[in-house]
DNA sequence: CTGATCACG
DNA sequence: GACGTACGTGATCAGG
């Protein structure tokens, strides 16, 4: 097979322009304007990527516009004079095209007095002359009268990366009418105001065309005007034909320029990944660096990732928050803040906040569920103090939200409102910052609003700062915290706006110059928050895993709270009753037992009853001078022939089972929706788990047989089914390939019996028993042991733990020296990593309190397994949507696979039967791969799945 | 509001 | 010399 070559000739400064425009204001680590440069980096990544594929380029090179003049000035001055100046944040972006055009060490042409469609268009001339085929990576019109193919056979086509359309003659001819060669007489005729092409007054796309086709050129349509029929048109033909000749030469592409550089010079090889690797660093294109580093087809070498420990000892004890200098922001002023009542004024609005391309978004609801919450009102912010609030549902006191009576302040019509802020909030130019900002794309998904692209100033500081507060709601990561901590401001607060407990009054009923400024105040301490955290992600590690996980994360999370999971109301009804009735037996008979009657639930009561009343021995007394009764309190006096014992953990088991599951699952589900919607917290765990609230669905019985029917009543829709896909063993694997334990990698590939193994090398042989104590051995491991810890769940003495600690060390030779290193890292820098690099910090590790510091350590050997347990999950959700859709699975429609809740090492998908078996292997796959590409495991991802009509029929 | 208890991974 | 024992969560209840 002759390879035929083929020139890519890009048209880079035509490219940055759209660019700009179509993506979101980034910066990077310096605060330099890279939104642009980023489009630039990614679309040469992919034209280099392309390199061995059919189609794609066997020479390439760059041509950009050295400066605006040209000959075209000296003919007409007037050529290109209308141009507006570029925007302020792109003009820094120009020269950072030449630098990563040489960071790509790609050939890079720009000659003073050349426009660059004159050298692309003399390239492409002289490419196809030679028979080669060209593309012009451009979607400019002037270029496309170059479409078409040569004598000798080199065929010229364009490339649209951004719609990613190859534009040849067909498309041309669809655009314009005419085929290629005849677009200059087009253009010549409609003129272009940008460039300031005079063309002809009055005659637009349209008629340009329709007069090519009847005249077959410019010129036969110039001399035809005067035996045209009177009309404007033939006026202003004859009025303006000169014009129209100025016009024809202006738009002539000059395809004879010199060549600097030989066409056989921009052979595309593999791309040296040094220079690359330096620019990406230097713009915190950590993505882009990522996937050089990991190999994953890119364009440069494939190179080993090493999931670094730590790197910088500095780091660790810099102080949080006021370590970098304060960007100049004028302080907060609630008084600047407007109230939107009117159409005009929401339009001004949303029009300079569109010119701003990032805007804090915040909505006001009438509570805090997400999924049954009221729109009150909605603010923004586009700079310090530059905030709005747009109040749409507010009604003076006494009147109610539906009352059409109600006296309601002056505001704008709810639907109108929303209707004009769509735009905004969907546009892909403007990024929309927010604190959980997945409450407001949860409520605003409700009025048919798909917010994006997004950013998340509560993420952002988890990315940097998870375990750094010592306590506090929100885990540290609150607005108000956030806003002391980072800007040393005070918000108002909810409750000084709302009151607080039976006084408290809804957000509707706030009076409006008063929520304008609570609600305008979120948003303004958003922007400055973003403003203020963003640039640290770069500089101290955190843009992979609030890019690359949590980030792409948020709205996946929030489309699987929408769509909630149905329980069946009667049989947790049917329960409820069973547990009333069999507690109220235990009840009777443990106070007939205990001769009196007092408060089974009551731990303070029965262990009066039990260990002094009833004489029983071993009670024993914490700190609160309070006997333990805890489980396993009653299962030792159990263990002696207590029958009250017995009763007690029965009554305890179903009291709990009703109060926490039966009963409060009836109530939590949603009226509308007739389902349970969950609400999980991205930042609810220090190690980079979710965790789940109101109601937690994280904790839904399964050990025991009658806690297993709970289960039961968590179901599909008629005509579904459930599938339960949970990744086995995931952690143990994770500390195999971690510590790089030989035995246990082996183990798993082999795909063994883990903890029979274990009991295979540490006892010599397996049963029942040797198996339960290995099992208990290995998470002993990962939870970071202590001979006590492990004496007490296995009933053996310290020293005998010990022994077994050191047999564990001696067969599983790294786990031991993991252990130590993670300590040692951790006290030096302050914190742990995962392999993704989710930093965990623990700021007691070196404290002076032995607990407090041994507990820090177990903690900090823990963090790092299952922080990347947590963080390969993630990305097998965020990549499970696309998965599924390319497969035409439908992901999240009525018909289609939903994925629904995930409990720390399980996904639970819901989905039409007929699906299932399709549905499998993607599910089975995405997890499994879902460590790669940046991580290569020694150890396989092994996933279990399982269908059922209900949670616990489908494991 | 805190501590004890117990549901899950 | 005493401490207090496995990591990470959230909900509920009793009692101050």
């Amino acid at each position: 097979m002759a390879d035929k070559q083929h020139l890519y000739l890009v048209d880079g400064s035509a490219y940055i322009f759209r660019a700009y425009h179509r993506l979101p204001p980034l910066t990077n680590p310096e605060g330099t304007p890279v939104g642009a440069v980023y489009g630039y980096t990614t679309m040469l990544w992919k034209l280099a990527e392309d390199l061995d594929k059919a189609e794609g380029p066997t020479h390439l090179a760059v041509v950009l516009d050295k400066s605006s003049q040209s000959f075209r000035n000296e003919i007409y001055d007037q050529y290109k004079a209308n141009r507006p100046d570029p925007p302020e944040d792109l003009v820094p972006q120009f020269p950072l095209i030449r630098d990563a055009t040489r960071a790509f060490s790609l050939p890079m042409i720009e000659e003073p007095g050349v426009e660059a469609d004159d050298m692309i268009a003399s390239y492409a001339r002289a490419a196809a002359a030679k028979g080669w085929d060209v593309t012009i990576v451009s979607s400019d019109k002037d270029l496309m009268q170059l479409v078409g193919t040569s004598e000798q056979g080199g065929t010229i086509d364009m490339l649209d990366t951004m719609k990613s359309a190859r534009i040849g003659p067909a498309e041309v001819e669809e655009k314009f009418g005419v085929a290629p060669e005849l677009v200059g007489d087009v253009l010549a005729l409609m003129g272009d105001s940008v460039d300031n092409i005079p063309g002809i007054f009055g005659v637009g796309p349209k008629t340009a065309t329709k007069l090519i086709q009847d005249h077959g050129s410019l010129t036969a349509a110039l001399d035809a005007a005067p035996e045209m029929k009177k009309s404007k048109l033939k006026e202003r033909l004859l009025e303006h034909r000169a014009d129209a000749e100025l016009s024809r030469i202006l738009v002539t592409l000059k395809e004879d320029c010199e060549l600097p550089i030989a066409i056989d010079d921009m052979k595309l090889g593999k791309i040296p990944p040094e220079p690359l690797a330096a620019f990406l660093t230097q713009h915190g294109f950590g993505s882009l660096l990522r996937r050089l580093e990991g190999g994953n087809g890119g364009p440069g070498p494939k190179t080993q990732l090493h999931p670094a420990k730590p790197q910088n000892p500095d780091e660790a004890h810099a102080p949080q928050g006021n370590s970098q200098p304060l960007p100049e922001m004028p302080a907060i002023d609630r008084s600047a803040y407007a109230c939107l009542q009117s159409v005009e004024q929401l339009d001004q609005w949303i029009e300079k906040a569109f010119a701003a391309r990032l805007v804090a978004v915040d909505t006001e609801t009438s509570a805090l569920d997400a999924m049954q919450a009221d729109l009150v009102g909605v603010s923004l912010a586009i700079g310090p103090n530059q905030a709005c609030y747009i109040p749409l549902g507010h009604f003076n006191e006494g009147g109610g939200g539906d009352d059409m009576f109600a006296e309601k302040p002056q505001q704008i019509a709810r639907e109108t409102a929303l209707a004009m802020l769509k735009p905004l909030l969907e546009s892909d130019a403007v990024l929309k910052v927010g604190q959980n900002i997945k409450y407001d794309l949860n409520v605003l998904a409700r009025h048919g609003i798909a917010v994006a692209p997004i950013e998340d100033t509560m993420i952002v500081s988890f990315a940097l700062d998870a375990g750094r507060s010592q306590d506090g709601i929100g885990g540290g990561h609150g607005m108000d915290e956030l806003a002391q901590r980072h800007l040393g401001h005070t918000c108002l607060t909810f409750k000084e706006i709302c009151g607080t407990g039976k006084k408290a009054i809804p957000f509707g009923e706030v009076p409006i110059d008063r929520a304008t400024e609570y609600a305008a105040e979120d948003a303004d301490v958003t922007w400055r928050l973003y403003t203020h955290l963003k640039p640290r992600l770069a500089v101290e590690g955190g843009t992979r895993v609030y890019e690359r996980v949590d980030r792409p994360l948020i709205p996946v999370v929030a489309g699987m709270e929408r769509h909630g999971i149905k329980v069946d109301r009667q049989q947790l009804a049917a329960l409820s009753e069973r547990f009333a009735r069999e507690t109220a037996r235990l009840e009777g008979e443990i106070h007939e037992i205990a001769g009196q009657e007092f408060t089974v639930g009551s731990p303070k009561q029965l262990g009066d009853i039990l260990f002094d009343k009833m004489g029983y021995k071993g009670g024993k007394k914490g700190k609160s001078g309070q006997y333990s009764t805890d489980q396993s309190v009653l299962e030792k006096l159990d263990a002696t022939g207590a029958p009250i014992a017995t009763k007690v953990l029965e009554w305890r088991q179903l009291a709990k089972l009703k109060s926490t599951y039966t009963d409060a699952l009836q109530q939590a589900i949603n009226p509308k929706t007739n389902r349970v919607h969950t609400s999980y917290s991205l930042v609810g765990a220090q190690t980079g788990r979710l965790s789940s609230t109101d109601p937690n669905l994280q904790n839904i019985p399964i050990r025991t047989e009658i806690g297993r029917e709970i289960r039961q009543a968590f179901v599909a829709e008629e005509g579904n089914v459930l599938l339960a896909a949970d990744y086995s063993q995931i952690e143990l694997r994770l500390a195999a390939h971690m510590a790089d334990v030989a035995p246990l990698r082996e183990a798993f590939a082999a795909g063994e019996d883990i903890h029979a193994r274990t009991a295979q090398e540490m006892f010599g042989s397996v049963d029942r028993d040797t198996r339960a104590r290995a099992k208990t051995i290995n998470f002993a491991i990962l939870y970071g042991i202590s001979r006590w810890g492990l004496a007490g769940r296995l009933g053996i003495e310290a020293d005998e733990a010990q022994d077994l600690i050191d047999i564990y060390f001696a067969r599983f030779p790294g786990i031991q020296r993991y252990i130590v290193n993670t300590m040692e890292t951790v006290r030096e820098c302050g914190y742990s990593q995962t392999l993704f690099g989710r930093k965990t910090w623990f700021p007691r590790i070196n404290s002076k309190n032995q607990a407090e510091r041994q507990g820090s350590e177990r903690a900090a050997v823990n963090a790092p397994i299952q922080g990347t347990s947590a963080d390969i999950i993630k990305r097998a959700m965020a990549r499970m949507g696309p998965a599924l859709a390319e497969a035409g699975l439908k992901p999240d429609a009525p018909d289609g696979v939903r994925m629904l809740l995930q409990v720390h090492d399980e996904l639970v998908f819901e989905m039409p039967e007929g699906l299932v078996e399709q549905a499998r292997p993607v599910i089975q796959s995405v997890m499994a791969d879902a460590a790669g590409p940046a991580i290569e495991l020694t150890v396989p991802l092994g996933v279990e799945i399982g269908t059922g009509r209900n949670w616990d029929d489908a494991h």
